[in-house]
DNA sequence: TGTACATCAGTGAACGCGCGTTCACTGATGTAC
DNA sequence: TGTACATCAGTGAACGCGCGTTCACTGATGTAC
């Protein structure tokens, strides 16, 4: 049956959010589009009236989740808390809702060219709020995006360690790389 | 037809090779048992003769390459080498070849109990050979080791950037994280 | 050393399952009069 | 404002496909005599 225009739009966001939670919590693959759908309070069916298919699905999804990333980090009171945050157990099992780039780069290197596209997007869009938010000690705008660029590669390098470590070894991963960025 | 000892001592270790290769080109599951034991020269049904589910080999298959991993940075010139062929494009595009952390962490995550423990133990392994490879400026050895994980967290998430990343992005990553472990 | 036979690595058809996608249909929406 | 009807978001059955796994069978191996 039809529905109005405001509940379709609502329909469309739920599936978009659900979807960034989903593909964060176990990757595009292992996600189907019924469970997206149902998770949305829709059918399968559904989906192809808002979406072309799984795959601009994912784009998109992608597209979300990453402005709301650099978003995040720029409402951040500082790096500082950010990074504190950000290599805390909270972030290592609340992957749901926790950095796109941590949960989903391994993935992405396998995904069509309009999903590597979107997060390499995402990348690009992360490393400029991060070097904004790099300590300005008149370093150079290059050195900064360069202070960015390592201390992203330290952070979503860090989550993954995190993720797979055993209980003990996460402690120590996390407490490491806290020291050696704050 | 029942086939030598060693002939099937060879199939089993071609299995395993070949696992390791594509799991790390396309992670654990996009690679299917039909195709590991065609590249080992094998049909789907043999595959089983020598393990016991895709999830044993899958365990195993990291085992062994994450073993491999430790070897080859034990094997090298010094760290700096190391690092500098790590952070290389020929690395970003071998995927099949090149480091186990970077190629399946992201993948890990999702997989079953045995498999993470094997990821896990592979990272332990690594980073004692990290913290061995990093110069003794007289620290002590959690010291050490603490250097030995930022230095693997930044490599493995430098690899994931630079493997998402456009062709521009990539040249522009290598180098900056090349600079910070130099 | 030669023969007879049990073993078992390998084959390929078949299974149940979940996936992405399609499509005929339904019925509330919202527009045209 | 009230009515008639075209639109189209949503439903659920069906599709083809590839997957992991099983199993009856084959025939070379390697052992027992």
């Amino acid at each position: 049956m039809k529905v109005s225009k405001e509940t379709a739009a609502c329909h469309r966001a739920a599936l978009l959010a659900a979807a960034g939670r989903l593909f964060r919590e176990r990757g595009f693959d292992n996600v189907g589009i019924a469970e997206i759908a149902a998770a949305a309070g829709l059918t399968h069916g559904a989906f192809y009236t808002h979406f072309e298919s799984k795959d601009a699905l994912c784009a998109e999804a992608v597209e979300a989740i990453t402005r709301a990333a650099a978003e995040g980090l720029k409402a951040a009171p500082g790096l500082h808390a950010y990074v504190e945050a950000y290599l805390s157990p909270l972030h290592v099992f609340a992957r749901g809702d926790g950095c796109p780039f941590a949960a989903l780069c391994g993935d992405a290197v396998r995904q069509s060219p309009a999903i590597k596209a979107s997060v390499a997007r995402g990348v690009d869009r992360f490393i400029d709020a991060l070097a904004e938010a790099v300590e300005d000690d008149g370093r150079s705008p290059s050195g900064r995006r360069a202070e960015a660029i390592q201390t992203l590669a330290t952070l979503i390098g860090g989550m993954m360690l995190a993720r797979t470590a055993s209980d003990e070894q996460r402690h120590e991963i996390l407490e490491a790389l806290k020291a050696s960025l704050l």
